[in-house]
DNA sequence: ACCTGAACACCGTTCAAGT
DNA sequence: ACCTGAACACCGTTCAAGT
């Protein structure tokens, strides 16, 4: 048995909210001690599925011709988005192996072609890991379409208005704080800084 | 008992890498069971220790007189930042109540107080809890000195030049990721955005 | 190398019973 | 309300033994 089927079988439990070696291995039809041939232990199987996952974000985006750096990066990081949020319960994974598996280096090697300063490179990771962190944080399977997230943290989020003047005045942004436009917003904020 | 006593204890094993009901049950010199009187669940004790564990930041720091809105925001940002690297296993659970606690309230509306546009206070939020997860990613209990897990993160990340030629070039700015001045850069760059 | 069967040393949570 | 003791239904991981 390929490697990749027991990875594809994981993610499906993730999303599921169930990944334990047991129910993996009854799911290839393995016995649970028979898994330790593939991966050395539990963290290692997550590790690699976010690497996995990561791959699965078109990264020839980052270096499409006719295209500005800007205009690279932002539709490399709505893709990205895109894929990590439908599957939200590996995500904190992702964060976790940012930096150590091999996708993430070529990742990484890309966007130091597009901004001059490394400095700059990070910060921009940095935002975006971090929205979809947040994002991903308030799912727990693959998520409703994004109108309907928004009409449900509109009602979700009320605050008292006495003691929270501002957050009350701001609910229907706040309740947008996951939207595709707060996003893109966001990141193009952070890459039109002087 | 008090149920502080609890969220406390329940911090010094998350930060030892060990929270669990029964070791919990045990520092606290009680038996498992008991503990269900004071949280319904696993969840909602983490929930409440991130909480409390939030508001160990001083929050007044974002209504300090005499600062502008920008230092305002950074002097926060980076006593938040110091205070969960003290302990980095507390810190995804942060993500997950980002929105939800009763402290990240007090916060958000502060925030709206300093930037005149919500969308401008999530982005901020959005990079000063997305740094905060990459850094406490790398780390497995309360951080060593900066300039030594720079360092070590100078011999650690060594890649092959001939397939990363610019992640090899800016090995040392890379190294130096997960300092404050990279911190303090980003937000500066950010909160400076026209 | 890959797999099974069985075990070891754990988990979170529930619940009758006590105070 | 708070707590104990004991149980239930799970975990990840190891390992001799088989192919």
């Amino acid at each position: 048995m390929e490697p990749e089927t027991v990875m594809d079988a994981a993610l499906e439990l993730m999303d599921e909210g169930a990944l334990t070696m047991r129910a993996l291995a009854s799911r290839v039809g393995l016995t649970p001690g028979a898994l330790y041939t593939y991966f050395p232990d539990r963290a290692a199987l997550v590790s690699a599925v976010a690497d996995r996952l990561l791959a699965e974000a078109d990264l020839t985006l980052l270096d499409a011709p006719g295209l500005s750096p800007h205009d690279r990066i932002e539709s490399f990081a709505l893709a990205l988005r895109e894929v990590l949020l439908r599957h939200p319960a590996a995500v904190p994974a992702i964060l976790g192996a940012a930096f150590s598996g091999p996708t993430a280096l070529h990742v990484g090697e890309s966007l130091l072609r597009e901004l001059s300063d490394p400095r700059a490179s990070y910060t921009v990771m940095v935002y975006v890991l971090g929205a979809i962190a947040l994002e991903a944080a308030e799912l727990e399977g693959p998520p409703p379409p994004e109108e309907e997230r928004i009409a449900l943290r509109r009602t979700y989020l009320v605050v008292d208005p006495e003691a929270f003047p501002l957050t009350h005045a701001a609910n229907d942004v706040i309740a947008a704080y996951i939207s595709t436009d707060q996003f893109r917003w966001g990141l193009r904020r952070l890459l039109s800084a002087p």
